[in-house]
RNA sequence: GGCCCCGUCGUCUAGUGGCCUAGGACGCAGCCCUCUCAAGGCUGAGAUCGCGGGUUCGAAUCCCGCCGGGGCUACCA
């Protein structure tokens, strides 16, 4: 029995922007089947764009995966048996790849100008016939000129290949033109860059989001003509669309950017469930997944062929099922960050009402505020003010505690002769300054018991 | 324009010829619980399976055409 190689799958990234929920995604699935067949998972920064690269996009790239726990076993900033793993420290190997196929009539050096090309493209638009370069530069370059790109020679013919979720794919390379491998810039394109690493980094499976799927042809007649080992297969994932259907795009979708879940309290495991949800399904009713359980669960075969809308509620409903499912100590270390104001027992005491009522972490300052601002006393009715009296009255007598509170504040309701509500309401505006907060008692106990009363007291005085 | 992928409740999906009067989840509505808001429990509305033709005793499921959406077609990745 043949042993086959072990497993290496990638991620490449470009550092031209923030940290994208696509990269997120694909690295999750890339992860997943590392796992699954113990094999590893390689990051590579491709950093090709000069225009557009920026170290700092790189690091935040380090970030967000980190963040979510998308650790990987080789890339630029750990190493790895296939150093260096940033493109832009590998185009000597690009240029002597490209030399290689020149050299063996594979790739010609291709002299036309921008503005040259553009009259052509233009040309076979107005003609209504499907452009490819005309290979002028291959039967009769121009004479003189220096600045060249490397095209590749397409030879055509009939590309096939196996890809995990969609089966098998033919495309006909003789609708392909010659493309450019080599920019003038000297770097090479994405196109040459991706199968050359990916050939030389003995990647054996291509797990990438959709938009690839059309490249595959292009980047597997170049695997071809360079002699090296084809990977063994590819999967393309279905696109995270916007809710209208559309392609995300950095300025109408915010949820395009990473930092933004971080920031409002997701937690990273909460988003990686939905994410493997979004595209892919169990065929069980199963939805809330540990990562353990996603590496045993995931396959392929049940991936969805069609693009997935992203869905806020969906997300804030298995977030919300994260929290509530989280440990007393564990919840209140991940508050600390959202509620720097507050020491740490104030928090453990604030989580068990809090747990049920988050869908994300930020929304504790929402119910939290009010203790460490003091919220503007609201105008009081005679009647209101005998209640909040008696409330005092109560509440003076009781021990600080949750439950001793609730129950000499029921004793007070009960005296008054109106209801909860009637009686609470006025309470938890004086507080709060908020229709809304955590149930009184604990509104009441969270907050030190002098400055509870006197909140109270000041408010019957303004009313006076 | 050419090539490729895709099309089931608002959204994510189950479904591979009869078990489908199309199932689940989120969301939504109502009720219960209840001091507010959540959480939780119960109930409910919601898809003639993009459209039109076939094939078949029978189709969401097979075939053809059309329409719609997306991707690629860059010296972006």
């Amino acid at each position: 029995m043949a042993v086959s190689a072990p497993v290496r799958v990638r991620i490449a990234p470009s550092p031209t922007g923030f940290a994208h929920l696509g990269t997120a995604s694909t690295a999750l699935y890339n992860l997943l089947f590392a796992r699954q067949h113990h094999g590893k998972f390689v990051l590579r920064i491709d950093d090709t764009d000069l225009e557009r690269n920026r170290p700092e996009y790189e690091a935040l790239i380090y970030e967000s995966l980190s963040w979510l726990g998308l650790d990987w076993d080789e890339g630029p900033n750990k190493g790895g048996d296939y150093s260096p793993y940033r493109q832009s420290e590998r185009v000597d190997t690009y240029r002597e790849q490209a030399a290689r196929l020149i050299a063996e009539g594979k790739a010609y050096r291709c002299y036309c100008t921008p503005e040259e090309l553009e009259a052509e493209r233009r040309q076979a638009q107005l003609e209504k016939r499907p452009y490819r370069y005309s290979r002028r530069c291959l039967v009769n370059p121009p004479q003189g000129r220096t600045v060249f790109a490397v095209r590749f020679k397409v030879p055509g013919g009939e590309v096939t290949f196996t890809d995990m979720v969609r089966g098998e794919m033919k495309f006909d390379a003789d609708l392909i033109g010659d493309f450019i491998i080599i920019k003038s810039d000297g770097y090479p394109t994405y196109q040459f860059a991706s199968p050359v690493d990916d050939a030389l980094m003995k990647i054996t499976h291509v797990i990438r989001g959709e938009e690839h799927l059309s490249n595959t042809p292009y980047q597997l007649m170049l695997v071809d003509a360079l002699g090296y080992d084809r990977p063994v297969a590819y999967a393309h994932m279905p696109l995270i669309l916007a809710r209208d259907g559309a392609k995300m795009s950095k300025r109408k979708h915010p949820e395009l950017n990473l930092a933004i879940y971080r920031e409002q309290g997701y937690l990273p495991e909460a988003l990686l469930n939905y994410l493997t949800l979004l595209g892919w399904n169990p065929g069980t009713s199963q939805e809330i997944f540990s990562f353990d359980e996603l590496v045993h669960a995931f396959s392929f075969e049940r991936v969805q062929h069609a693009g997935a809308r992203f869905d806020w509620e969906k997300l804030n409903w298995i977030d919300g099922e994260y929290i509530r499912n989280l440990g007393d100590d564990e919840l209140a270390r991940r508050l600390r960050s959202f509620v720097p104001q507050l020491d740490a027992t104030t928090i453990r005491r604030a989580i068990p009402p809090l747990r049920t009522r988050m869908h994300k972490l930020a929304q504790a300052v929402d119910y939290l505020d009010y203790l460490w601002t003091d919220p503007a006393p609201p105008a009081l009715d005679a009647e209101t003010v005998g209640r909040v009296e008696a409330a005092i009255d109560a509440l003076t007598e009781a021990q600080w505690e949750p439950e001793p509170i609730e129950a000499a504040l029921e004793r007070a309701v009960e005296r008054s002769g109106v209801g909860k509500g009637k009686f609470y309401t006025p309470l938890r505006d004086i507080l709060t300054g908020k229709k809304v907060s955590l149930p009184i008692h604990y509104t009441l106990d969270l907050l030190p018991k002098e400055v509870a009363i006197e909140r109270l007291q000041q408010a019957i005085q303004r009313a006076a």
